[in-house]
DNA sequence: ATCGATTTGTTCGTATGTATT
DNA sequence: CAATACATACGAACAAATCGA
């Protein structure tokens, strides 16, 4: 039952040829194009089909167009095609490597943040939340996951960088979506719980208004449940980074 | 001349309404839409109007269409919906701080692992591109920022980190576009030799292959930039930062 | 200020190719 | 094979916005 593959519509082809034509050069940004008229007819392709894929560089901000006037190369249609781009890699060519990396290289720091910039109220809330959802994966071990990725996207968002809280958001969704089941595969009762475990430390630094305290603990977690991963394929890819841990002080956890 | 606000095409309208509808869960991820022809009768505009607003859900793939079938609301639409929310606030919701910001917790880690990745013919080619770029900034010193970011670009790609890579990228972009300006404004002959003291010291701690020294570079190198502008703003941003400072200990730079 | 030319925005009718039954 | 349902694609037309004479 798997579809055929698109064999590129004559849109997502017009598309192609149009952002060629400005990353070369040859369209400017700020010139004005060709009426629709003209392109559908020096392209082959009927208008409606050009307006389909216009509609979709303007949605981009790629181009601009104003009705009575024509259609324009936006001013900023190069930073665009590249978010395009950062687009297309995002859903296409990410890596499991890629993903875990780079929430071993944000999400510490959304930790950090949360905890000098989150209200006591919402610290609160966050903690309900966890703790009813630790009761809800005593149930059914298979929502455990997706609770997590919940409450590590709640963090990023009390950071209050928006930016890297959509990404890790984007993140973690491109994980669930490729690596869910692999992540189930190896998981227990003992690594669910230091899960948890690390979870209830991270929102006790946060209520102690521990910035630095939170950034370590969440790196540590998210670096122990990767290092699982990890060892399970019998990669090497954090090699460089098990090193550096050698190198960190860690601090006494004994305390909690 | 400023052009009249689009008040929200037909099209885009629809694209709301549709995103809407996979939102609250109306239409669940799986299930087939009605008819194009159904669709547009009941939105009441024409099938031409509804198509390019389906192009653009089908180009996010929160929506797939197969010919002879029907389109479908795609299996992984509402992380799609994630991806265009969080595409669409890069370009709209985007503050300096939060660009800034999120310059100085990705950039020093693309640092680290640029150290560790690159190749000693990449880094001499980095290095050879930098030379150059400083003999054009002695003769036009606004040049000097666009060949900055490229820089930092750069490194990020080294970090053969795709995702960070394209992401720093947009956000470099961003600043260029918003910010470009001010930038300037607080710069003199003082800053930009610094900066490019800061450039000649990360290579060399790249060609020592010391990932930790790049980091640190990175991160100050950063750092200061954001605080001339910082002080010539008057903002608090980053005053917990400043404080995080006092406790990181830096290492003696004399030696280079 | 009106008119006409140009261009995008929108609609309708129709034909074709593809998949399901 | 035939009938059906649907997306894909084309062409002609009108509406609305804009600009210049």
């Amino acid at each position: 039952m798997i579809p055929k593959l698109n064999k590129s519509s004559l849109s997502n082809q017009l598309i192609k040829i149009m952002v060629d034509q400005i990353e070369s050069g040859k369209w400017q940004p700020g010139t004005k194009l060709p009426s629709e008229i003209e392109l559908s007819s020096s392209f082959n392709v009927s208008r409606n089909i050009l307006r389909e894929s216009m509609k979709i560089l303007v949605n981009f901000e790629i181009l601009t167009s104003k009705a009575g006037i024509g259609t324009f190369v936006s001013e900023n249609a190069i930073a665009n095609i590249h978010n395009m781009h950062f687009f297309e890699n995002l859903k296409n060519n990410s890596t499991i490597e890629n993903l875990l990396e780079t929430r071993l290289i944000i999400e510490p720091e959304m930790a950090y943040y949360a905890t000098i910039r989150s209200t006591d109220d919402e610290i609160n809330e966050l903690e309900l939340e966890m703790l009813n959802n630790n009761i809800k994966k005593h149930e059914i071990a298979n929502f455990f996951y997706t609770n997590d990725f919940d409450f590590h996207y709640k963090i990023a968002q009390l950071s209050r960088n928006i930016l890297c809280a959509n990404f890790i958001h984007s993140i973690l969704d491109e994980l669930k979506l490729n690596d869910y089941s692999k992540f189930n595969k190896y998981v227990d009762k003992n690594i669910i719980n230091e899960s948890l475990n690390n979870h209830t430390y991270l929102i006790s630094a946060m209520k102690k208004r521990d910035p630095l305290l939170a950034k370590e603990i969440m790196y540590n977690h998210i670096f122990s449940r990767i290092s699982i991963i990890n060892e399970s394929y019998n990669t090497d890819m954090l090699l460089s980074k098990k090193m550096e841990k050698k190198r960190l002080k860690v601090k006494d956890n004994s305390s909690i």
